[in-house]
DNA sequence: AGATAAAATGATATAACATAACAGTCAACG
DNA sequence: CGTTGACTGTTATGTTATATCATTTTATCT
């Protein structure tokens, strides 16, 4: 399966992304509206993470529009796990696999080109529960992102 | 008697955790100065972590200080690897363990008291890194947080 | 001690990210 | 066709972080 395999460079079938967003919202009744498709479509064209502004900035090209209802989209847009939340730069990425993966991710963002790929990693959070089931901790979110040079770029001169 | 309260039982010893940041710092010809001992002092006093406005509110109390000299104070405290930054609320905890840890901790921050823990996890970091050796990615810094709630909170009514 | 260079802090302004509150609009459904 | 609830518009403000330049403090050398 080649589905849209993100990484640095490539270019993401941002056409394929939103349709699969759109089938999905109609499947669950939730309202897939212009404003949100617009913005999964700018996520999903971005090779790299876009801030509530950067995308703000894009839709007002077309239509003008304040940041709130960026932040609006984003929300329901994250809900129906249909992006994620890049904390380390306060930005949004369009998920990359299939919804309703229940692992968090973990997300390698490049410091030098900006672009953040997306590992699944079931293993790796396996480990962990055990550490924190001993603690008695009961987890709901968790972020792990790692910053540093992907392969291209450090390739590069 | 000055043992601070953090909740999660382990409370620290804020006088202990600024003496040994002071020790640390001459030790390595850094300049442990009132503003970076007093803005030290606060978090390891804190049983949850402090946003920077937070710090300049509290020092304020003694001495007008405006933000940006809190930024700088917390700035060389993350360089000197005595506090943490918790990115997931924009905040900062002192290091509750020796310094010099170089795999970064997991944070487990409860959604309820609001206190951290900090679980040194090496185990977890070294699985992870076949992945990302794979993707031929070279890490810098990491975030691994979890949210939830602490035993003592799940416990409680 | 005085010169001086580097580091730290003060002061002000502004950038960047995010939410509150309320009014208006649109779509679904009885 | 009118009510209801979800969505969006508008304005204002809150919160987090950095830029810039002036001033003070500290370390070091002579």
């Amino acid at each position: 399966m080649n589905i849209e395999r993100r990484s640095t460079g490539s270019r993401r079938a941002s056409a394929a992304l939103v349709s699969r967003a759109e089938r999905l919202c109609h499947d669950q009744n939730l309202r897939f509206t212009p404003m949100r498709r617009r913005v999964l479509a700018e996520l999903a064209a971005s090779p790299e993470p876009l801030t509530a502004y950067d995308l703000a900035d894009r839709v007002r090209e077309e239509k003008r529009v304040a940041p709130v209802t960026v932040y609006r989209a984003l929300e329901f847009l994250l809900d129906a796990k249909l992006i994620h939340r890049i904390v380390i730069r306060n930005a949004y990425t369009a998920c990359d696999h299939a919804p309703h993966h229940d692992a968090t991710p973990v997300f390698l963002v490049c410091t030098r080109c900006g672009t953040v790929e997306e590992v699944p990693s079931e293993a790796f959070q396996r480990d962990l529960s055990e550490t924190i089931a001993e603690a008695g901790f009961r987890p709901k979110s968790r972020v792990f992102e790692i910053e540093g040079e992907c392969a291209k770029c450090h390739a590069a001169p």
